[in-house]
DNA sequence: AATGAATGAGGATTCATTCAT
DNA sequence: TATGAATGAATCCTCATTCAT
């Protein structure tokens, strides 16, 4: 068997895996499930993903991928315009468009690097650094304001708004029946248009601190 | 028994689990724990307690309650002086102070909501309501770009933020290795550091946001 | 529930066990057969044995206790007779009236005392001591070469003896058919008859021993 | 490829499982990691031997293979003297140097014969028999009481001491904790000595039952 | 002869929660 | 009001072995 039939393979498993998880949780999703989904013996899972969460993690790594390259693109459109509002919905945008990718990032920290092997961390976590300085570079070059170092960063922060404004809008079903209570639709929180008002603000912020003399 | 002594038994239980929770992990505490360090039985902490997930949203009332009641009385030393750094500070250090209340905040929407009953849920939606409006009120006083009931919605965002980076910033063992790694300290979150800078910045700019004409 | 109904259920679990184990190995009896054939639920085991291992464990105590009872008794009647055969064969009948105890014996080492908590383990070595100590007491009456001490120590060797005969007699089927061959019924080992031949030469040697007049 | 290659290749694997097994356990010696240690393929090992305990089979048959041959010259040169010590001596250090194979002799009738073919129980039998009588007839040699065929037999019994003492004396790692306890240090078994203590008394018993007129 | 991808059986264990007493 | 015995769901992963190539 060729490394590209084995490729294929691979590819077939997350496919498989990717389209379980659009309907149902992390949790829901079986590697028996999977399996039988795949029309492929459990054990063969296991031949291509050390553990569950390896597998999810896999996802996880070809959704960042997509939505970098997207960003990517985008923001070489808007080299050196210094237009926040275009970028934040630029960002938002391709991230609305992967429902999946924002329930892997909500997940990630807590669930998935909590059982994979160092090497899969290590390997993982350089991927990650690679898309965020190229990303953050290009992010630079449209923000003038973000010396070099800073475009990463910023995008470190927008991640964390993107994990908290998901469990934010990612309410439970009893909560979700609180909210018919009058005077609490104040917690109801569309997830895309939040997440736009705070990275918006977020950058403005960025922007006037640049500006700013000094910060201890 | 009266209502007195129930009360101040839940207080014991209460007292008991936050002991334990400190350190340890929300998986790790169990009832069964619980009930050993307070002296009772497994079924009399349900008998305060509908559920697990209802213990620990109580924890996090008390919590956010003390918290809330420093930032108020915080801000209203600050009030009108629209001096964003000492904002900042103030919510970021009163939070520090208190590591649990993070912890607790970090899990809110992921596990404590997704196991009580409706009326619990209620019940803590708008008590948090009330905290959101009170304190959003104040920090509108202190903010005057804020109009009125956006104080509750920027506390909101910082919630997000407070979210967000706790999850970049408690890594797994297996993460903490991988840092070891050069070139990837860059992921290497201080909690309170990164908190404060976003959250400035994000003050910062609904500083700026309202100052522009329009927001679609 | 009283502690005398606890421990009645302690022993019904015990008792179902046992038959299972009767006409089935270790490795066949789960601990879902136990629950099933018991009337109770899995969770149920576990609050009486810790793990699979320790429950198997009460068992062997049970049976040893029952066996050391027995030997006692018989050991009483031969007091100071000095009698090495009719010693044996008290020993190696009771044993081979319990044929469930030798397979527990013969496992004992190399499965049950390889998942075990420390508090076990310790219990069950204080309990085996006092066994072999009081035992091995009735045994220096018996075999006046024997000093003080050394009885137990000779149960020790019987207990070695036991075990390895075990295993030389409870072959795998391949090897019952492999027996079939001519001139390999030299293997064919009838486990009682073997088992009291080395016994007894054992205990000869050691009165043996005891003659000569110093061992390094 | 020729016989002769055919048999290195054999021997290769051999030796590397034998290097791998010092250092680790029977469960711990995958046939993965075999194949890996020599350069091999998974399915080439099977080419070579049936299954996992056919090859540990093949390599008890070495071990033993050299440690009848050490008697053998042993037993020559003591030869009519009837000197049990420095018998049992030569059995339990020639024994003491070869740690593995006491190691296999204990797993041969559990693990190691449960799971091989007719053919290969039949040659490892056949085999078996052949040392056993060669060397039980060097014994007899030595042992002028041991007649025609018990010499063969006293070897079967040392081989259930040894195996009973290498239960009694591989302990899990709870029990040697449990150890740590006072007064338990009887059960702390040093397994030359205690075999060695015991082979002698059986030999010296043999003895002694052979000048005994009858047995039943 | 060598490969290595695919197979698939197999089971203990935890712990929140309930409810009879 | 307090107890604590009983419940039972729920699933990952290893690894010897096979067999098509």
């Amino acid at each position: 068997m060729h490394d590209q039939q084995k490729e294929e393979r691979r590819q077939d498993i997350l496919t498989t895996v990717w389209q379980l998880f659009q309907t149902t949780s992390y949790e829901t999703v079986t590697i028996a499930g999977v399996a039988e989904a795949a029309g492929l013996a459990k054990g063969t899972i296991f031949l291509y993903f050390k553990t569950k969460e390896a597998l999810f993690l896999a996802l996880l790594e070809q959704q960042l991928g997509s939505w970098f390259a997207s960003i990517d693109a985008g923001l070489l459109a808007l080299e050196g315009t210094g237009d926040i509002l275009k970028i934040t919905t630029l960002l938002c945008e391709q991230l609305a468009s992967r429902p999946g990718l924002t329930r892997l990032l909500a997940i990630l920290h807590t669930i998935l690097e909590r059982n994979i092997h160092l090497d899969e961390a290590i390997r993982f976590k350089y991927l990650l650094k690679e898309h965020f300085e190229q990303t953050g570079h290009l992010l630079e070059r449209c923000l003038p304001f973000l010396k070099s170092g800073q475009g990463a960063h910023a995008l470190l922060q927008c991640d964390a708004l993107v994990i908290g404004f998901w469990h934010l809008s990612d309410t439970a079903p009893v909560v979700q029946q609180a909210f018919q209570q009058p005077e609490l639709h104040l917690f109801e929180i569309h997830f895309v248009t939040e997440l736009s008002i705070a990275m918006q603000a977020l950058l403005y912020g960025l922007e006037k601190s640049a500006q700013l003399p000094s910060q201890p």
